[in-house]
DNA sequence: GATAAATATACGGATCGACGTATATAGTTG
DNA sequence: CAACTATATACGTCGATCCGTATATTTATC
C-alpha cells in the first residue's frame, strides 16, 4: 500500500465518500451506501471492490448482504489522512447522512452468533 | 479547493514527491526538482504548474530561477495530509534527498532585498 | 426447487490524464 | 543585441479509468 495508490482510491468521488462515510457510520452495507450517495448499485459496487483490492476496506457477509468496513490493519497515517479530511471538510457528508437517515428499513446488524 | 481535487493532485507520483519533497525543504526551484526526481524539466514544469493551478503550490521568480514552495493559505487539512503521509512514510524521500544534497551548486535563494 | 433480493462482474464506449518531443518565453551575460 | 540558461507550454499519442447496461452469483423464502 503505497501512499500514490492510497491516494488514487481517495481521488475519485465515489470512493472518497464511500470512505468518509463507513469512517464515521462504521459499518455499511452496499444497498445503504447506494442509497446514501443517490448511485446506481452497480457503480457502488464496483468502487468498494476497488477500495477492498486495494486493502483501504474489509467486507463481512450476512445473509444477503455484504457490510463493509474500514480494514482492520489500516496503517495509521491512512487512518491520520481520512480523519484530517473529515475535520475539515464538516459538512461534506451532510447529504449523504440525511439520505441514511431517512432511509426505509436498514438491515440489522448481528454481533457474532448467527 | 475540494478534496477530491486534492486527492487528484496527490495521486500522481511526481506531484505527490514534488509536494512532500517541498513539505520537507522549504522551497525548491524546478531545477532542483528535476535533479532530485531523476525526472525530465518538462514533466516536472508541467506537475507543478498543475499543482500551482490548485493553489497547492506558489511561485516566486527569481532571477531565472522559479521557487516553488507550500501555498501561503493552504488549508489546515491539507497540511494534515501531508504530514500524516510523510509522518507514515518516513523513507520515501531518502534517495530525493540524497540527489538534492549531492547536487552541485544549487541557486542561492535571495531573502528580499534584491 | 422456483422465485426474489442483494451484490458482483463483464463488456464496450467515451473521456481523461500522462508522456515524449519540440518549441516558445523570459531573464542574464557578454 | 546575440548567445545562453531556466522554465513554460503546445501538440499528438497512448494507456488508464469511469460509466451504463446487461448479466451472473449468492443467499433467503415460499
Amino acid at each position: 500500500m503505497t501512499p500514490t495508490s492510497v491516494f488514487k482510491c481517495l481521488s475519485d468521488e465515489t470512493r472518497l465518500l464511500c470512505l468518509l462515510l463507513i469512517c464515521r457510520e462504521g459499518e455499511l452495507c452496499v444497498c445503504e451506501l447506494t442509497e446514501s450517495l443517490q448511485l446506481s448499485q452497480p457503480k457502488v459496487s464496483r468502487h468498494l471492490a476497488q477500495l477492498r483490492s486495494c486493502s483501504l476496506l474489509q467486507d463481512r457477509k450476512q445473509g444477503l448482504w455484504n457490510f463493509y468496513r474500514l480494514h482492520d490493519e489500516l496503517p495509521g497515517w491512512v487512518h491520520g489522512v481520512l480523519d484530517a479530511t473529515l475535520d475539515g471538510n464538516p459538512s461534506c457528508l451532510d447529504q449523504c447522512q440525511a439520505n441514511l437517515r431517512s432511509m426505509g428499513e436498514r438491515p440489522e446488524r448481528l454481533a457474532c452468533c448467527d
